[in-house]
RNA sequence: CGGGGCGUGGCGCAGCGGUAGCGCACCUGGUUUGGGACCAGGGGGUCCCCGGUUCAAAUCCGGGCGCCCCGACCA
């Protein structure tokens, strides 16, 4: 039976941008607070946050990285240094002028990003190629100034983690470059169920320094592209403009080359909008902060009784490692249990009723999907690691499948009209890569960018279809977060 | 930065000259509990701010401030 309307999200069908608000603040993932354009992750979003980040960190940690931090503040003089750099966070960037009621002699920078520094600080330690490669990286809350925010996905404070690297050639940058976005792949696709479409940027949408960026793309729901992850190859931009240099091998004076790749509390939204429904979050296993739910249904006057004893059952002999918690909340009945847990995505339901339990059962219930199973209450708990597993997977064949669905192949612009008439989609066409073919592309269809040159797919001497010149490139064409 | 809208308990709104109300949420007690319960009682508001008109302003007038939505720019 319907309820009264304040207890219900709006429909994602109805309206994408509310749904997606509604969820957020209903799961109480995050908040808005009186800094304007400045959200407060809640401690069930923190939890969440805090798996996807543990996750990345192992992979950071495990391909050689070591973890330090960085000052918040960085000197006006300090960033100024790499022109194209300046020149692109000029807008973002906000300014400390002033501390306690003492004028600062020059402007800080709070970090909108912390290459500038960390190369002024690498200046002074890195002398001689032994000291090469340079692998670190920082988890940190950096500031961009954003007119218009969304939370997760675009706040002026966001919180991320900064990977900066130094190497003695620009193969080694290369292929470090490469293996930090195989990293975030691997975050999003393995556990956050996420698949995504890797390449590198346009001139125009590449990091301001960068000599060239990479990036991962995943649908959301509603056929949009988001950005979940970036790799830089920074050549020696940096390093010369910041004056690093090393004796190599042969004695020689030598820049080195640099690299710096980020993945930020914004995959959070993309793992809300590429899963969630109309009942609210569908959060993958791997990361959900409760992974089982365990359900009782009490009845008056049987307390102690055969349903709290499975109760405590299953939460003694669920494996460790298993996020089980049992739902005790008084006064609520099972019905807003489940709505409740439904919204927070809780992958697994374990209902323990009296009518189960004279059969010795209880039912399970997938979030995902809503699949239903009465299992004996004997060997249940150790069953979950297993069950949790399927549904990690049925979650990522469902976004899979929603790719597949909604992805196409064109050939030119009017294709590429065509494509985007009914829904936004995943077009994917030959490309030169011309300023010239990407502002015909964003004029062919309103709002439309250019996400990546795909890294999968080679145009084989089709022509682009902006200028009809063979095409070097396959591209992914999609209106983006 | 251009266009539009809104500021009234925690949230969503009504009231538009006579001193503030509804739904949800919240608190207490009880009955309930296999899909968002019910009954009874209760707490909570300088009606965004400043000024003006009036016997009387949430309501009318002037000026601020804040926020949201739609467009141009962005992880």
């Amino acid at each position: 039976m319907a309820k009264a309307s304040s207890k219900q999200i709006t429909p994602k069908s109805e309206d994408f941008d509310r749904w997606y608000v509604d969820v957020i603040r209903r799961a109480e993932l995050a908040d808005y607070t009186p800094v304007a354009g400045c959200m407060v992750i809640r401690p069930y979003g923190f939890a969440l946050w805090e798996n996807t980040q543990r996750a990345l960190d192992d992979m950071i940690k495990r391909t050689g990285h070591q973890n330090m931090q960085f000052p918040l503040f960085i000197p006006e003089s300090l960033l100024v240094k790499e022109a194209e750099h300046v020149e692109g966070f000029a807008p973002e960037v906000a300014w400390v002028t002033q501390g306690g009621s003492e004028q600062l002699h020059e402007r800080l920078a709070v970090r909108p990003t912390s290459e500038t520094i960390i190369c002024e600080l690498y200046r002074k330690w890195i002398h001689s190629w032994r000291d090469l490669p340079v692998l670190i990286n920082q988890w940190a809350n950096v500031v961009r100034w954003e007119k218009r925010t969304r939370l997760f996905l675009r706040t002026t404070e966001f919180w991320w983690q900064e990977g900066h690297t130094f190497h003695e050639t620009w193969e080694q940058a290369r292929d470090e470059v490469d293996t930090m976005l195989g990293c975030y792949r691997e975050l999003a696709e393995e556990w956050l169920a996420m698949p995504v479409i890797a390449g590198r940027k346009t001139a125009s949408e590449k990091f301001a320094g960068a000599e060239y960026t990479l990036s991962i793309e995943a649908m959301m729901s509603d056929g949009w592209a988001l950005q979940t992850g970036t790799s830089h190859h920074l050549g020696q931009n940096f390093t010369r403009a910041y004056d690093i240099s090393y004796s190599g091998r042969d004695n020689t004076l030598l820049f080195p080359f640099q690299t710096s790749w980020g993945l930020s509390t914004r995959i959070i939204g993309g793992v809300i909008m590429a899963h969630g429904d109309d009942a609210g979050l569908i959060l993958p296993p791997r990361v959900a902060p409760v992974q089982v739910i365990v359900v009782p249904i009490a009845q008056s006057g049987d307390a102690g009784g055969p349903v709290e004893e499975a109760a405590v059952r299953l939460e003694r002999e669920a494996p460790s490692g298993v996020r089980l918690r049992v739902d005790r909340r008084d006064g609520i009945r099972p019905g807003e249990k489940y709505a409740d847990w439904e919204l927070r995505g809780v992958p697994l339901r374990v209902v323990v009723g009296a009518r189960d339990l004279a059969e010795g059962r209880v039912t399970v219930v997938r979030r995902v999907d809503g699949e239903q199973q009465q299992l004996p209450l004997e060997g249940v708990a150790a069953r979950l690691p297993g069950m949790l597993d399927e549904a990690q997977a049925a979650i990522r064949a469902r976004a899979q499948r929603l790719l597949d669905e909604r992805s196409v192949e064109v050939t030119d612009l009017d294709g590429l009209r065509q494509a985007f008439e009914v829904q936004p989609v995943f077009a994917s066409g030959p490309f030169c890569d011309s300023p010239e073919c990407e502002l015909a592309v964003k004029q062919a269809v309103h709002a439309l960018t250019v996400r990546v040159l795909r890294a999968d797919r080679r145009p084989d001497g089709a022509p682009c279809l902006g200028c009809g010149r063979p095409a070097d490139h396959v591209a992914l064409f999609a209106r983006a977060y």
